[in-house]
DNA sequence: AAAAAGTCTACTCGTTTGGTAGGGTAGTTA
DNA sequence: TAACTACCCTACCAAACGAGTAGACTTTTT
């Protein structure tokens, strides 16, 4: 299960898409339109920033804002940087691969399994972006020129 | 990422799909071959039995043994039992459900795409049993005839 | 200078995880 | 009946994690 810390960095994000362009969004705002504890957001926005998500301003007119063009970032990517490993065993991680001591990868069904599993939520995760995150009946980023990727 | 308990369970049910009709298996006997607390897994299989996983005998020649064929008990299934939902948000969940206080489900971009993760690894651990748990080249179960599901 | 905002460190507090220790009970078999 | 084995219970523990909270500090704008 996702944590609340991810969940929460989600909704966050999905506010800054749809306010794409408008400028650096109050951590304040954040708060209060999608029902985010401030002191918790405040922590989850810096840490999206030190890791290249986000971008901020400080003073009058400050905020924080997309550093990329929405389609640009993964939603795979903000889930390893919140949550950690998305697979579902260290030995089946790409990212945070860790041998396993009690069995042997090449005859553990377990470990087979698992890796579909991962190939199969990755194929979806790291296809879908940040642009993703917003409904897409009244998606406004869908008019943009997506970015040369 | 897999709780350590639910991890044992699936150590402890390998051992028994390679045991499979032979008989009760010692607790102490899977603890030390799979190095697995004994008391810990002690829990874990009785609560495998309670669940209608596994089935036991006292006395001597007693222990734990499959309740069924090996390939008619699902992953996913020892997956809830053990470590609860599959699904990446309650919101999404098929057997845990719960709605999203703050969210709209209806515009959710997030709930979407955690919707498509959800079924892709249930398409995979609702179609892979224990049998599946042991290594192919040396499957002990595959000859067994299959039974009527 | 004053106000507005993000930055940063540290701390709290409850829950879960992953055990350990030790007992007594109750079926089963030889 | 004795030995064996699972069953079931209580209690305890340490470490990590989750979900925040508090307060001071820095930078930028007006």
């Amino acid at each position: 299960m996702l944590t609340k810390k991810a969940y929460y960095a989600f909704q966050a994000l999905t506010h800054l898409v749809e306010r794409y362009n408008e400028g650096p969004v109050l951590i304040s705002e954040i708060s209060e339109e999608r029902k985010i504890p401030l002191k918790f957001l405040e922590n989850i926005l810096l840490h999206l920033k030190n890791t290249g998500i986000l971008d901020s301003k400080k003073g009058k007119g400050g905020g924080y804002f997309l550093k990329a063009h929405p389609s640009e970032t993964r939603i795979a990517k903000v889930f390893r940087l919140i949550d950690g490993p998305i697979a579902m065993l260290p030995c089946v991680s790409l990212y945070f691969y860790q041998r396993c001591e009690n069995c042997n990868e090449k005859f553990c069904g377990l470990h087979d399994i698992l890796v579909e599993v991962r190939d199969a939520t990755l194929a979806i995760m790291e296809n879908r972006t940040l642009a993703d995150l917003v409904a897409k009946d009244r998606n406004p980023v869908a008019g943009l020129v997506p970015p040369k990727m």
